[in-house]
DNA sequence: TGTACATCAGTGAACGCGCGTTCACTGATGTAC
DNA sequence: TGTACATCAGTGAACGCGCGTTCACTGATGTAC
């Protein structure tokens, strides 16, 4: 294997050695870097071959879960099937469960004591919110731009808000589907109260 | 000075020890004990004879907040001006803004690490959604109890992610009332979507 | 293809530091008589 | 009121531990000739 194939794995360890300690229930403004590489099998020292400290190694997480969205993203609209407001949320509501470490790690960087880590985040949500807006236009025809862009701000924090809920009601034991089931009411009573 | 007295100042100290540091920036799970003693002016053995360690102390800032949001209901209530959304939203901020450390604090509890701080904080939202709901009661008679339940569960959501949201803008320097009519007018919006 | 050298991911020892927690203590406040 | 004792908030020394970071190193992979 060569040089540059093993570095990239033990980066993945290194990355995956901290998801898997957030999924175990710690917050990632308490992981340490000797942690993290023990937990990959490397010695701490190892750490900086990789990433100058914690945030970095944070950052580079904000970055997975990027790709884990837009990958998400072209698979549903490559899909065959409709884009309903049910399967979306299902999908969603399946999305958090198969990625339960990243999704319970997203939130908690919205008050991260690193800047760089809040702004990486707020950026993300920013642009899927400016994704949504164009969206919504077609929807929506008689809002201005201004309040399309509000409009998706507050979808889009509240799909971040659902993420915490979901990842905890799930940890309770409830199902998938009575999960998704939930979601897809509060959108219908929301869609009925909009004109 | 009675015994009792100065015991209450000391734990006192130490709960405004931990908000000075929360408002300098560090998040809570990764505050000391050590550094709320110190921050406090006492040893930190003291700190035993108050809480027994820092998820207590967390515990008891969520009641203060508790407390906080209380009197700032009455205070509302009693008042003679009538409570337009513009002047609830205005005051929204502005008590943000004059109690930044606490505010900083409960957005971070959600993703607390400790169980009791996050079940603590949900109830906390719950109990301002019931009492939210009872007064939605009246505008929106046409829906059943579940459906106001929810409504009032994504109103309150919505409000404590504004939280993180009016920080940040205050913390970017903007003025208050700026950030408050910019929410005036988000709540216009959607107020005009709803039928 | 074979050899000599360069690169560099991962190692292991060492450091000083702040951590949570224990313990026996001190001395001011409170209480009983 | 005065005295003798109890209470207990705060002290200070001590502990073992995991932390981030430094440094010189090793040895497999890569490169030049």
């Amino acid at each position: 294997m060569s040089r540059e194939e093993r570095k990239r794995q033990t980066r993945k360890s290194l990355l995956d050695s901290a998801l898997g300690l957030i999924e175990q229930g710690q917050h990632f403004s308490n992981i340490s870097l000797r942690e993290v590489a023990k937990n990959a099998g490397v010695v701490p020292t190892s750490f900086y071959r990789h990433f100058q400290d914690m945030e970095e190694l944070g950052l580079n997480l904000i970055d997975e879960f990027s790709v884990l969205l837009r990958r998400t993203r072209s698979e549903l609209l490559s899909s065959d099937e409709s884009l309903s407001i049910e399967r979306l949320l299902t999908v969603f509501v399946e999305i958090i469960q198969t990625n339960t470490a990243i999704f319970t790690f997203i939130p908690q960087c919205r008050t991260s004591e690193h800047l760089e880590i809040r702004t990486a985040i707020r950026r993300e949500a920013q642009g899927l919110s400016d994704e949504l807006a164009s969206e919504l236009r077609v929807r929506y025809p008689n809002l201005n731009r201004h309040e399309l862009g509000q409009l998706s701000q507050v979808i889009v924090h509240l799909l971040l808000d659902a993420i915490v809920d979901v990842l905890d009601q799930l940890g309770r034991g409830k199902a998938t589907d009575t999960v998704a089931d939930e979601y897809v009411q509060k959108v219908a009573l929301l869609a009925g109260l909009l004109k």
